[in-house]
DNA sequence: AGAATTAGACCGACCGGTCTATTCTGCTTT
DNA sequence: AAAGCAGAATAGACCGGTCGGTCTAATTCT
């Protein structure tokens, strides 16, 4: 039961976070919502500010999941499985009811103010850079990208983009703009 | 003496919201940052509602005037005066210590929470859109894009990839994703 | 039994906002 | 030019509510 309600405050403060922002988020509110009393809360997490960064990782786990699932799938050649990650991250948005990504919430909010928090979702925005630069490297070697691209470089821009697109999206609660951003990207990268 | 206090108020306000977002941003700070007595401010103001909503009048008064400068200035191809509006963007950024942009950081930490500042920041992001594209038409025009090429698409593109790179560059207290950014799309959109 | 967890009353600090009193400021009247 | 006055602006004490966080006691597990 220990573990579980742990996962349950984590799982709802990552809906919470998303819609209300970290300073928005009132510990009673997410109490109220998850039916949790507070010494649960402050016996399961040591602060507020801890609690929003193990959000965070729990957000993580979800996205390394998919870059799992995506990333990995030889039946597909490397660009497109790239493409697929983020077709399929716009379905999650959109089954959230265009909120964007917590990582550009919180790194909006936080990062002029924590730099706790700027490091943290810097980190993370570099861990996925990564693991789609590789993707990259591979596309490269089998040719779907012309042999002087710089896998680093066109994976820190396409996260970058996304990032932007997926706030506009949030604005326009219409996923138009990601959609657009990726056409562009391919579509200039893999001529 | 008025509008003096006013205007105080609003130019040290965005400079705070810029590094604290809105709910970090308490009214107390503001008034003793700006020497004011609470008085005035609900004098001037209706709410910190009406404040933030004026502050990001402020703000884009300031945009409307750098983009009065760089797109009217004839001695440039058009396509020449959107790159340049945004190369002087990045340095206002970089003079502040890379804080990124205010609507970015309002539009993400709001949107969710509050229709109003949600429609306020997508309005300002479509304003900013009309008037690059209206100069890409003229770029179209002059056959530095091609003919094809649908303006209101790629300046919502712009605006849009612009954003996340300023949010990295806040994150990593760096202009370059910037710049890589607009390197790549001034590359991809005229070869 | 003993450790982990739940339960929620309680705390001081701070939040946005109100209220009344005072001081400026510029116009009208003579 | 001086006096008088009304409205704008300043000044800050004050308010109820909510914030993140603590503490002790009860309960539930192993």
């Amino acid at each position: 039961m220990a573990a579980d309600t742990r996962q349950h405050l984590l799982k709802e403060g990552m809906a919470m976070l998303l819609r209300h922002g970290y300073h928005d988020l009132g510990i009673a509110a997410l109490l109220e919502a998850t039916k949790t009393p507070k010494g649960s809360f402050y016996h399961h997490f040591q602060s507020k500010e801890d609690f929003g960064l193990q959000a965070i990782d729990a957000y993580m786990a979800e996205v390394h999941a998919g870059l799992d699932h995506c990333l990995g799938d030889e039946s597909m050649p490397p660009l497109k499985r790239v493409r697929h990650f983020f077709e399929l991250t716009e379905e999650k948005y959109r089954t959230e009811g265009y909120l964007g990504c917590l990582l550009g919430g919180l790194g909006q909010e936080l990062s002029g103010v924590s730099e706790v928090f700027r490091r943290k979702v810097e980190e993370c925005f570099s861990a996925i850079e990564r693991r789609v630069a590789a993707c990259l490297r591979e596309a490269i070697h089998r040719g779907e990208l012309a042999p002087g691209t710089d896998p680093d470089g066109m994976a820190q821009l396409l996260i970058n983009c996304w990032e932007g697109a997926a706030l506009r999206t949030r604005l326009r609660q219409n996923p138009a703009p990601l959609r657009e951003m990726l056409d562009f990207y391919f579509r200039s990268a893999a001529p």
